[in-house]
DNA sequence: GTTGAAAAAACAGAGGA
DNA sequence: TCCTCTGTTTTTTCAAC
């Protein structure tokens, strides 16, 4: 992991579908060496997925909010948080609650019943999000 | 959006760098439709970018934790948490707190640090993650 | 790490259901 | 309108150095 590696991921994170031959250009490098840079980075675990990222407003889901959650039967409700698919994110926290999950539904009305589905679990807190300032910042500080 | 937008989506979800010609077969669609749809979802703002999902772990980054703040110099605040590398989510949210964000940090100790450099803007309450479940599920519900 | 040739993919235009 | 077919250009892969 050098700064060449580090402009890689850079560039990666900020578009994923760039070729490699425009990388090799912006880098000075042959574009064998920004390929097997970048696969030795896949396989070391460095980069765990390319994903597209897309509008929740486009598709419908106009309410982001996040859960907190006290529950007692943690592998059923994984399982069940599995497979709610309003549920985008789950993480496992200190504190008085359990868990924390963003959750993205169409409206309002829509969250309110998808609450309704986790009452068996336990007890939550619901925190709305009023607007995202910014998601997903790199987490490399890449120089030049 | 119909059917074959959501495939597209789906594939471009699970890994944004398939290429054209991949998902064309998968798809059974001549690569130039497939092409064409793509960058009609890109223009539309559907796909909002293309991103290389990094591993904190791997980077150093072994403490994540959520905070939510309270604050009343919102302009200012925002652009501390723009230009603090540890921030790499910023939301406004009802309630008690105005502000959340997702903070990942090298250690406890330096997460100890950046919320002492917060101190100056308002109130905070730490909610440290103690393991991810899974993040980033697929906002697409693709058939076939 | 570089170069250069072969294979693959993306692009752009013409034409058809 | 949306798709397919086809030829051209760009990119990727793989060899040898």
């Amino acid at each position: 992991m050098d700064q060449v590696d580090s402009k890689i991921l850079s560039l990666m994170h900020e578009n994923a579908r760039i070729s490699i031959s425009e990388m090799s250009k912006m880098i000075a490098m042959s574009q064998p060496a920004v390929s097997e840079r970048l696969r030795k980075l896949e396989e070391q675990g460095v980069v765990t997925a390319y994903r597209a990222q897309l509008s929740p407003q486009k598709l419908g889901k106009h309410t982001s909010a996040f859960v907190m959650f006290k529950t007692n039967c943690c592998p059923d409700f994984i399982k069940f948080c599995e497979a709610s698919p309003e549920i985008v994110d789950l993480y496992r926290i200190s504190g008085e609650y359990n868990f924390l999950m963003k959750v993205l539904t169409e409206t309002s009305e829509s969250l309110t019943q998808f609450l309704d589905t986790c009452n068996p679990y336990g007890f939550s807190t619901t925190i709305i999000v009023l607007s995202t300032a910014f998601e997903d910042k790199s987490l490399i500080t890449s120089k030049v």
